[in-house]
DNA sequence: AAGAATCCCAACCGCAAGTTG
DNA sequence: GCAACTTGCGGTTGGGATTCT
């Protein structure tokens, strides 16, 4: 099967599409149909390329095309589609009316993929990430937010050494913690994420050599006194009130993916919104295992460990960070 | 005010599957 | 069954718009 010779013909038009050649087309479409997109072109007097007007009519031209900012509700249908679907955007476009398979893939790939970052998740999987090693500098850097807040009544009366050490200290007690609780889930059989310790160890090697052979020696430095592990992991600073977010105001998931069918929202329900589309388990990838409502008010996740045990993940965004910090400015 | 950085999205590219003769 | 052609799809990119410094 070759390929067909596309806008690399000599002389065909490429680049954005003028008012003119907009029209033109349309007019063509409406009268006749798109019939041969190949000969399209030149029927409609168009010096383009078939496939150039193929993707200017269905992405752009198209009567029943929904222009404008993506609702609450897609944004769930999005999301709900993309993890049982995967980056199937002609298929999730199916679900959602006046909406292109181009449209939803420039939106998930500039808004969703990335709030899912910020927010902990894989964006591929949805589940939690469990690379905590890749989210070292932002838990050092809470180390060291938890260090300012402790210190700062007697900072003043404190030998700029102390404080450095202090700092210190957190962040080897934050690195124990996230060791241990790497070992925990390397040893759950159901982990994920063992591939994923080898390549992230290589980021302890920025520590420098004092720090790696603190970790296996270090207990409880009395700077930390009184502060847990499971504290410091649950990231249990001062309390801030995070700015509440429709975003994801309801589950993706509800409950576990045992012995349970997905429903995803498709068709249309309450406000337009499409709704119930049943799916078989047996023809789905696995879901994710846990419950991810709320998530735009959450600051944190959790793993589950072989015990069924969660443990508490510290997610912040970086405008949680910025308004956190602002107020040490 | 201006240059730099970042965001956003329309459009392109290339592969693969489907269709036709 | 085969090759040529057509269509659909997902990934990527160029450049205009917007925001930041």
């Amino acid at each position: 099967m070759g390929r067909s010779p596309c806008c690399d013909e000599n002389g065909l038009k490429k680049g954005p599409w003028t008012a003119e050649e907009d029209q033109k087309l349309t007019d063509y479409i409406d009268k006749h149909g798109h019939g041969s997109w190949r000969a399209l072109p030149k029927l409609a007097g168009l010096n383009r390329c078939g496939k150039s007007c193929r993707l200017r009519w269905t992405n752009y031209l198209r009567p029943d095309i929904k222009r404008g900012k993506f609702t609450p509700e897609e944004e769930q249908t999005i999301l709900q589609l993309h993890s049982v679907l995967g980056n199937k955007w002609s298929a999730i476009a199916k679900h959602l009316p006046g909406r292109t398979d181009n449209e939803i893939k420039n939106f998930w790939n500039t808004h969703l993929k990335k709030k899912l970052i910020q927010m902990g998740f894989d964006p591929m999987t949805h589940r939690p990430r469990t690379d905590f090693f890749a989210a070292l500098p932002q838990l050092i850097a809470l180390a060291n937010l938890r260090q300012l807040v402790e210190q700062r009544p007697w900072d003043e009366h404190t030998p700029n050494q102390l404080q450095t050490e202090a700092v210190q200290a957190a962040k080897l007690e934050y690195l124990q913690c996230l060791l241990q609780s790497a070992a925990a889930i390397a040893a759950s059989p159901s982990s994920s994420s063992i591939n994923t310790i080898p390549g992230d160890l290589e980021q302890i090697s920025l520590l420098s050599p004092p720090q790696i052979s603190s970790l296996s020696s270090l207990s409880s430095p009395r700077i930390l006194e009184g502060i847990n592990c499971q504290d410091l992991v649950t990231g249990q600073l001062p309390d801030i009130q995070m700015p509440s977010s429709s975003f994801f105001e309801q589950p993706i998931i509800n409950g576990t993916n045992q012995n349970s069918d997905y429903t995803a929202n498709s068709g249309q329900g309450e406000n337009g919104t499409p709704k119930s589309l049943l799916m078989s388990e047996n023809s789905l990838p696995p879901l994710a295992d846990f419950p991810i409502s709320n998530l735009g008010d959450a600051c944190s996740t959790s793993i589950c460990d072989a015990d069924g045990n969660s443990t508490q993940l510290p997610i912040w965004s970086d405008s949680f960070y910025d308004q956190f910090m602002s107020e040490f400015a």
